[in-house]
RNA sequence: CGGAAUGUAGCUCAGGUGGUAGAGCGCACGGUUCGGGACCGUGAGGCCGCAGGUUCGAGUCCUGUCAUUCCGACCA
């Protein structure tokens, strides 16, 4: 017991410093390294599984909406960010640029893509002619910069990983459709696959992207009540197709200008993943984005040690031909415990111990590890039981987020009452919202939250602005924010 | 980008007032172990983040720089 507290401490607790806990955890989870460059991040393979698998489930659903996956480049001219004025403005200062290849002073400098609405749009202009085009309904997996000020590995680095969809339709009520479906999409793949509870709805005014007409998001709660916003659908208007030009012929014979979308999710919501579900033994994963559901552990003395590992390799095989993904863990020179210790920090679902006791019982121990409960199963009942289990612990990690929210979920009539919980509590204050850029900063500057969004189906609403005491027109979630 | 702290072995860290680098864990080898991070023995491992400067001599003092963490500003 003593030395089991030796390692816990290796993972400082959430409770007494949940930044650090963060970074103690991916890195004792091996899921990423620094690189000498400021900001950027190495997946390491148990990080990058997590974002492939991820990328397995997001783009069956692109691709089951009727989106196909195309690549555009890493370099747009610079003369790509000027022909919208919003979106120059707000990624103006976060650009890289390439102002020499070859040894030669470029001609135009090439900026690295913090996003690709501009080379996209440009291109799509020349793709559409005719109302027969569209929609155009194209994805991509790329990387992206952005040379924030300050970083944190998979919640902000300069270099990420993400999907960003863009589409162009021939009426707005089509884009709008478009818009609102990638947003279900996310929160179906938030909610089901990575059992993280989400608020929809849409940014404010201050908060939305910069070209876009509407923005939409979900925000999801970590478990040090700070807001992530996990995803986000931008209805685009009429904005980029006008800079650039995509036009195409209706069929009454009028030129129009295309309505297009963009959406995107990023690696940043392994994050979200770490810091909804984690505890102060380290990763939490659910059953359905983890790479390994099931670790076999075999056990026992040198003597028995042959027929044990036959026998786990044999339930591995079992298991593996009912399609889940197990692997085993029989290495001879470490121990059980060892074992024990180290699959619940990488947050293995489920693990599977088999020694001689089980084998003479004709059962192995099945160890949860959202709740540590062992259970003894019969062998007979393992194929059945074991999925079951893993959808019970999908299901009960989503309802222990649910209820972690709905704990720090708090309203708020006055300003002093919103500072007071978001500096003293933790957690999302809903309040009434004037409409007013104005009420929105002062918040912000009063105690450091954030509007995050103004839902769909709010649980309330409220008869006063929060700040200055007008009308309310919307309730809105603040927070503070990742 | 401003403020603070940190950078020494793979990891966590120790190295008063300058004198040529240490521990625990991990790693390698051998042996004993194996149902919650086992133990014994032997051993390998260091341009002390990087670059300058002061000095007979710098891990230690000074300057710069890079990176990380925290706080702020900024942030689809």
């Amino acid at each position: 017991m003593a030395k089991e507290k030796t390692f816990v401490k290796e993972i400082t607790p959430q409770s007494e410093d949940f930044s650090r806990w963060y970074i103690d955890v991916i890195r004792k989870a091996d899921l990423m390294d620094y690189a000498p460059v400021r900001g950027c991040i190495v997946f390491k393979p148990d990080g990058y599984e997590l974002w492939e698998a991820c990328q397995r489930e997001l783009d069956q659903r692109f691709k089951a909406t009727g989106h196909r996956n195309a690549y555009f480049p890493l370099f747009i001219p610079e003369s790509f960010f000027e022909k919208e004025k919003e979106h120059v403005e707000g990624f103006n200062p976060e650009l890289p640029w390439v102002t020499e290849a070859g040894g030669e002073k470029l001609e135009e400098r090439l900026a690295v893509r913090p996003t690709s609405e501009t080379i996209i749009g440009h291109m799509y202009s020349q793709w559409i002619q005719s109302y027969r085009d569209l929609p155009v309904l194209i994805n991509q997996w790329a990387n992206v910069v952005r040379w924030e000020k300050r970083t944190l590995p998979f919640l902000r680095t300069s270099e990420f990983l993400w999907q960003e969809g863009h589409t162009a339709h021939a009426t707005e009520e089509e884009a709008r459709a478009e818009t609102m479906r990638m947003l279900d999409v996310y929160t179906d793949f938030v909610e089901t696959v990575l059992a993280i509870p989400v608020y929809r709805g849409q940014k404010t005014p201050l908060e939305k992207f910069a070209g876009a007409v509407d923005t939409f998001s979900i925000e999801a709660m970590m478990k040090d009540g700070k807001a992530l916003q996990a995803g986000t659908s931008h209805y685009l208007g009429q904005n980029f197709a006008r800079s650039f030009n995509i036009q195409f012929l209706d069929r009454d014979n009028t030129l129009k200008y295309a309505y297009t979308t963009s959406w995107g999710m990023s690696t940043r919501i392994l994050g979200a993943l770490i810091m909804v579900h984690g505890d102060d033994r380290g990763l939490v994963l659910p059953p359905r984005i983890a790479p390994t559901q099931v670790m076999i552990i075999p056990i026992g003395p040198q003597k028995e040690r042959e027929r044990v590992v036959q026998h786990a390799h044999d339930l591995l095989r079992r298991l593996a031909a009912s399609g889940l993904r197990v692997r085993i863990d029989d290495r001879e020179d470490l121990s059980p415990g060892w074992k024990f210790n180290e699959y619940e920090m990488r947050g293995i679902p489920v693990r599977l111990e088999v020694g001689p006791r089980d084998l003479d019982a004709g059962q192995v121990v099945l160890v949860r590890r959202d709740t540590a409960e062992k259970l003894p199963v019969a062998e007979g009942d393992l194929m059945q039981r074991l999925p079951a289990l893993l959808d019970e612990i999908q299901r009960n990690l989503y309802d222990m987020a649910l209820a972690f929210r709905r704990e720090n979920e708090h309203e708020a009539e006055s300003l002093e009452t919103l500072c007071d919980i978001i500096q003293n509590q933790r957690g999302f204050v809903l309040a009434g919202w004037c409409g007013d850029d104005a009420c929105e900063k002062a918040i912000k500057e009063a105690c450091g939250a954030t509007s995050r969004n103004i839902p769909f189906d709010p649980p309330r609403t409220f008869d006063r602005c929060v700040v200055c005491g007008r009308p309310a027109e919307h309730s809105v979630w603040y927070a503070k924010a990742y």
